[in-house]
DNA sequence: ATGAAAGCGCTAACAA
DNA sequence: TTGTTAGCGCTTTCAT
């Protein structure tokens, strides 16, 4: 560093104070939207505020206020992957429409394996008042290093094997739903491409998958798992189409998995759905413009979003009686491949 | 708010300044990496930070240095729809990766054209110290007000009719490359599903795609655009058949947008390549999983992050000379498509 | 090469 | 309802 960086932001705190005729403590007031201000007072600090343009110092009032106004995205995946997720992109916008006009930034911090014990300290320092994860691993050692040093958390997907709130969409149910209705199509050989294995988000669907075949009196042996990626669900249908030629249906458990499945399907001249229904989940981007049209489980990812953030913000706020962790329904949406 | 969250974080610069037995000013050089402390200080030093688990007070740091220690991106899309895209995923690992070990945050911000006051407001009152720009449109207001203000800003992709600095793939080379491997197949009637008119990267790949064809001596009138979404995608091929149900190829100026044009020439029973050829652009994670696997151009995305990020930072540090703007390299991909 | 002291701009008691 | 007074934890002169 050859020469530091500074700026020098415009009009403090006292500046407004003395335009609007009142005194920085009014002015702090009424920024924090407290009570006791007089609604001429309140209208004068407006007045003054906008006429310099006046926007608040937040590293003072992080370190005055012992708070730091602002909130942490842990994106908890080695790889990155879940970025180019629309899953993740649509939560992103829920968290950022729901932290609209709040006074709260939204760092953006990715954890690998080999830095958690750096990522704790961070979050532990104060630098942030509360942490939304997303993409939890089963055996993630973040979670109870958070619990530990109390850090108010909220998961986005629920959690295996901890007990931190989380906000996830009913993804049993829906899983459910997709092999009821390949089932109600008179499907019989119906195989499944399922989520990893150490995430609850593929046990769930799975486990829906299973409860739904076995209402049909029928097997659910022919499960391979993906990662939620478009390769991995590639490599899982050709196991399964190798293992059960004669399959006659597949709920993948993503539609980013599905893209990969129906590229085999195609490429072992399998018609969908005349010879393969397929079922995929979340009703991505991708979905309607898959080829053919998937049919597939819709899940609301803007409101996974919004409602995580609702959550951290409530108990930071301090409010008491909160849900420990949220479902959101599913629903069925019908296209072409199945 | 009923009650308001306070952090009771760890210990303080003073305790690190006792227990390695120096001052806190001593401390202070050491955590950020100045001259003049003896090597043996510095030893005592990052002892004592790593047997007491201390971590700076960020916001303390930025009040007193005046310097934020934080940068913005800023995605200016008012849909979010760039959030999505595999592009800005491979350009958030790539930020990611650079600024790994340095003392800076990243801010996610979003900017609506309806706030962008806030927005310029917000990055000039010293909460960060520069800005990265991504998916920037020609008519975005937010270019001249940041440059306005003196924010150090760099931007991820060429903006259309500004000078600030901006680091691109190189578009028009890449579109020139996948223009002429469909006129070296022997295709004639070669058309293109380019990307949105206001903004540089789909003006550079039509450029490049036109002058691909000039040189084949072939007409380049089949033109549709797109929003570099798949739906976009499947509806400007079904325009080009519509318009000329003869074509032999398309250069779809994004693999995303490639998958609704895929699905498009299935369902109107064109065979690909057989009877069209189809080159993508950014060798995303979908081109490999296309159905059939797509022939495409490469871009480095996270490379993009990193010399983005390179770029700011180098800014911020006061170097000079730095090159106002840089173009990354592109190849072509051959897959099966084309 | 090191330490002492003075703030950075705000919020939070407390007093009025 | 409002103003006054202390700091928050760090960086930064300025001495030494």
């Amino acid at each position: 560093m050859t020469e530091t960086a500074k700026r020098r932001p415009g009009p403090r705190i006292e500046e407004v104070a003395r335009v609007a005729g009142v005194s920085k403590s009014t002015v702090s007031r009424v920024i924090n939207d407290e009570q006791y201000v007089s609604a001429k007072a309140r209208e004068a600090v407006h007045a003054a505020i906008a006429q310099l343009g006046y926007s608040p110092n937040q590293a003072a009032r992080s370190l005055a206020g012992n708070r730091a106004n602002a909130i942490a995205l842990v994106v908890s995946e080695p790889t990155g992957r879940v970025l180019s997720d629309p899953f993740f992109a649509g939560v992103l916008r829920g968290i950022h429409s729901e932290l609209a006009g709040r006074h709260m930034q939204l760092l953006l911090m990715m954890s690998q394996p080999a830095d958690t014990g750096d990522l704790v300290t961070y979050l532990s320092s104060g630098h942030v008042d509360g942490a939304l994860l997303v993409s939890l691993h089963g055996d993630d050692p973040l979670v109870p290093m958070l619990a530990e040093i109390g850090l108010p958390v909220v998961s986005g997907g629920r959690p295996l094997g901890t007990t931190v709130p989380f906000v996830d969409a009913d993804n049993f149910t829906g899983a459910l739903e997709a092999a009821r209705h390949l089932a109600s199509l008179g499907r019989k050989r119906i195989a499944t491409v399922a989520g990893p294995k150490d995430m609850a988000v593929g046990a769930d669907r799975l486990s829906g998958f299973k409860r739904g075949l076995s209402e049909a009196r029928l097997s659910a042996d022919l499960v391979e798992h993906g990662d939620f990626t478009p390769e991995s669900g590639a490599k899982a249908m050709e196991l399964l189409l190798c293992k059960a030629p004669d399959l006659d249906a597949v709920f993948v458990a993503a539609d980013i998995m599905a893209l990969g499945a129906l590229q085999v399907l195609h490429a072992q001249g399998k018609r969908v759905p005349e010879d393969v229904a397929v079922v995929g989940f979340d009703d991505s981007v991708f979905a309607a413009t898959a080829t053919p049209p998937l049919t597939t489980i819709r899940q609301d990812v803007e409101e996974l979003g919004r409602t995580m953030t609702w959550r951290l913000l409530a108990e930071l706020a301090g409010e008491h009686g909160l849900p420990p962790s949220l479902l959101l329904p599913t629903s069925l949406v019908v296209r072409s491949s199945a």
